[in-house]
RNA sequence: GUGGAUGUAGCUCAGUUGGUUAGAGCACUGGAUUGUGGUUCCAGGGGUCGGGGGUUCGAAUCCCCUCAUCCACCCCA
């Protein structure tokens, strides 16, 4: 025999498990569509040079890599973005642009894993191609805080940034040309502190303690959004590129303010970074007031060019990714998740042998009007049939047998309360119905 | 990839300095109740003690290897 068993890193998904998991899908998928993006898909697997030009080291050691049959060297794609740009490339002319496009889909990555982070996991990206438009990067905090709202989240912040707010002070205390080294390091600041960020820059970028003192100066603002703004611009007095910044965060803020986002839910937090590179503008971070250690369950930020590698044709744009097993795992633990193992609302025990055929009609009647409905695929016991639709959390039960049939009448059972009436068969079944709308809301 | 911890029934865990046939609770299946679930009572099924090798008269227990999970680093979703 052959020992049952999955790859590290990788999990199967039973229905306990799968349900919230589509549900959450769903969400996001009608929020994306609700401000027009359109979906797309490509391609698990591409040539390997495709993934491996933007990667950087860090990601291509984490690269699924092999040769295919026909001795093409292939990678099994670890982001989104990566697969977007070639895209992008591929077809923006015909696509044309702005471009706006949501893709859900499976990612590989070779690493360690962690509760919460596995080799194959889910992303919800969506962005804004080929535009440099603020109003992009207002939408784009608009989607994520829809995208909240939808999911039943009270209690949430969207942290944001700008790059140029951050490149600006670098330019101007001259720490330009290792930019990615301090920004990884200011990352790290709530979690280790002001002290260990300013001896990692010392020693991954070579910043005096000066200059990181003025960086985490910068990064250490408060107050109201309005606040840190006033702040922000005498510190970067004379520089062309912190100015824009501010100018830009001060666009956004308003625009959300516009658009009626409350103010609590916007945050300006000149201490996020994000890792990525390619990120030149905007950033988004979004955390769950009641959960801040699991980290950012949404982020994404703004890009000049998305698809350098691949083309001449110069791809500005913006988007934003949602942490679907992280967010999931949130949500556990905040009770968010109702654990039905039924897709089903309505239940349909099969305790007459020979009433088959009329189970069949009463399901059909009431797929016709709009309710799941199961009927138990074997006539057993009305009390086992009755403890399955129990612990599969069906919400009412429909039960007939031959002394109902015969006069074309139905049980209906409540199985939260044990509550049961009794309904009449006869076409069209309106109060039948009526009672069940009234159960299943 | 580096460092640390853990692994006994589907789940949570007991298991004496190594010593008969490895236990409990919950879950599961059946019955009490052959047309009405959640409570109760009774009975039952289910374990190569993660896997492989070694030490020993004897290993769940000690040693080595391996696989997996968790934590930290790294990086990130």
């Amino acid at each position: 025999m052959i020992t049952p068993r999955t790859l590290k890193g990788f999990r199967d998904y039973p229905p306990a498990s799968m349900i919230p998991r589509e549900r959450l899908i769903d969400t996001a998928r009608a929020v994306y569509r609700s401000f027009g993006f359109a979906p797309i898909d490509t391609p698990a697997l591409e040539y390997r040079e495709i993934l491996e030009g933007k990667a950087g080291e860090e990601s291509n050691k984490q690269l699924y890599r092999f040769e295919d049959h026909g001795g093409r060297e292939v990678a099994l794609r670890f982001d989104l973005t990566v697969p977007l740009a070639r895209f992008m490339a591929q077809h923006a002319a015909n696509l044309g642009t702005p471009f706006k496009r949501y893709h859900i889909a499976t990612v590989w990555r070779g690493e360690n894993t962690q509760r919460g982070r596995y080799r194959e996991f889910m992303q919800c990206d969506f962005d804004t191609i080929g535009t440099r438009s603020v109003a992009a990067d207002i939408e784009t905090a608009l989607v994520i805080h829809d995208l909240m709202q939808a999911l039943g989240l009270t209690a949430f912040t969207i942290h944001l940034n700008n790059r140029q707010v951050l490149n600006g002070l670098l330019e101007k205390i001259g720490l330009a040309d290792c930019a990615a080294a301090v920004l990884r390091a200011l990352d790290k600041l709530p979690k280790i502190g002001p002290d260990k960020v300013a001896a990692e820059m010392a020693a991954t970028a070579g910043a005096t303690p000066e200059q990181a003192q003025a960086v985490l100066q910068m990064a250490g603002l408060s107050g109201t959004n309005g606040e840190i703004l006033a702040q922000l611009t005498p510190l970067l007095a004379g520089q062309e590129t912190g100015q824009a910044g501010i100018t830009r965060l001060r666009e956004i803020l308003a625009g959300l303010e516009a658009a009626g986002i409350e103010e609590r839910r916007i945050r300006l937090d000149v201490s996020i970074a994000r890792g990525l590179d390619y990120y030149t503008g905007v950033i988004y971070e979004t955390f769950l007031d009641p959960l801040p250690e699991i980290g950012s369950v949404c982020s994404g930020g703004r890009y000049d060019n998305l698809a350098g590698l691949y083309t001449r044709q110069e791809l500005p744009g913006i988007g934003a990714s949602l942490g679907l097993d992280r967010l999931l795992a949130a949500m556990e633990e905040l009770g968010l998740l109702e654990s039905h193992r039924t897709t089903a609302s309505v239940f349909i025990p099969y305790f007459d042998p020979g009433r088959l055929n009329d189970y069949l009609r009463l399901g059909a009647l009431l797929r016709g009007a709009g309710y799941a409905t199961e009927i138990f695929p074997e006539a057993r016991k009305l009390g086992q049939q009755l403890k399955y639709a129990d612990q599969r959390g069906f919400q009412v039960a429909l039960i007939a047998g031959s002394n109902e049939l015969d006069s074309n009448q139905c049980q209906l059972k409540e199985l939260a309360t044990g509550n049961t009436h009794t309904f009449s068969l006869t076409p069209p079944a309106t109060e039948l119905l009526a009672a069940i709308q009234k159960i299943v809301d």
